[in-house]
DNA sequence: CTTACTGCAAAATCTTTGCAACATC
DNA sequence: GATGTTGCAAAGATTTTGCAGTAAG
């Protein structure tokens, strides 16, 4: 929350009740949860917010980073918190459901490199790999 | 589009001018198309039709594995075609929406070995890097 | 006090679906 | 002719936005 406050601050905007209680439940959240299922979390400690605050206070976390919007087909934009101790990427058993996490730099260079070279500038990336773990193979 | 007919004939669907012309656009096109960009095109040539028929067509598609169904998070499905010869990446302007794509083999060298350390057989992936496009960096 | 924020409800987008007219088989 | 298909328009589902009242600085 502190990286929260300090962003309000920076950006000269209030820190009121609504966005605390938002902000503190989706860093909590460690699913990918949709701005219906936040609103609802939120609302069992304040009744009274409204739909639209959510979205708002999402957007701004999308905005300065610390929250990445996905799409899984479903439908519904979810949102997912960014880690604060750097990425990492998911390796997904199509059989279990298992999730792994990694992390190779190497590939990251190489995306670097590979955007580089179609003239883009990449802030950020989703790398998933499905396949069988170790118990399903 | 040979494919598609027979995909008309295997599950007993009639054959119709207007899922001729939604098809071969579609399997001519090579970006990746929103139903909305479909339908202008396709009206190019059958100015009569209509949105439900394109969107009733890519789902069948979509259904039968020979588009692909993505969100590059622009608020817009968008449909692809299944690659006959290999797959390819993606990265995606997050201000224009542009989308490039691109094949690393290394890349993909590097998943593989990754995951067998980790236990894991790996089947298919999904990369997608997000960023800035030369217009808009 | 001034400026920003919230909630509500309305607007804007996209996606799905019901149905009568119409085209295949 | 029987059955599936099309186009239109309406219904759904989400996401955005305008605005008057409210609260933070």
């Amino acid at each position: 929350m502190d990286i929260f406050n300090k962003l309000l601050e920076r950006k000269g905007l209030k820190s009121t009740q609504q966005r605390y209680f938002i902000a503190d439940t989706f860093f909590k959240t460690s699913t990918h949860i949709s701005l219906e299922e936040l609103l609802k979390k939120v609302r069992r400690k304040t009744p009274r917010i409204g739909y639209a605050t959510v979205y708002r206070t999402m957007k701004l976390l999308t905005d300065e980073g610390l929250a990445i919007e996905r799409q899984f087909g479903d439908g519904q934009t979810r949102f997912e918190n960014v880690p604060e101790d750097g990425h990492h990427d998911h390796i997904i058993c199509i059989k279990c459901s298992k999730i792994a996490e990694f992390h190779n730099e190497k590939i990251e260079e190489l995306q670097e490199e590979t955007a580089k070279k179609l003239g883009f500038k990449v802030l950020r990336h989703k790398l998933e790999l499905y396949g069988y773990c170790s118990d399903c193979a």
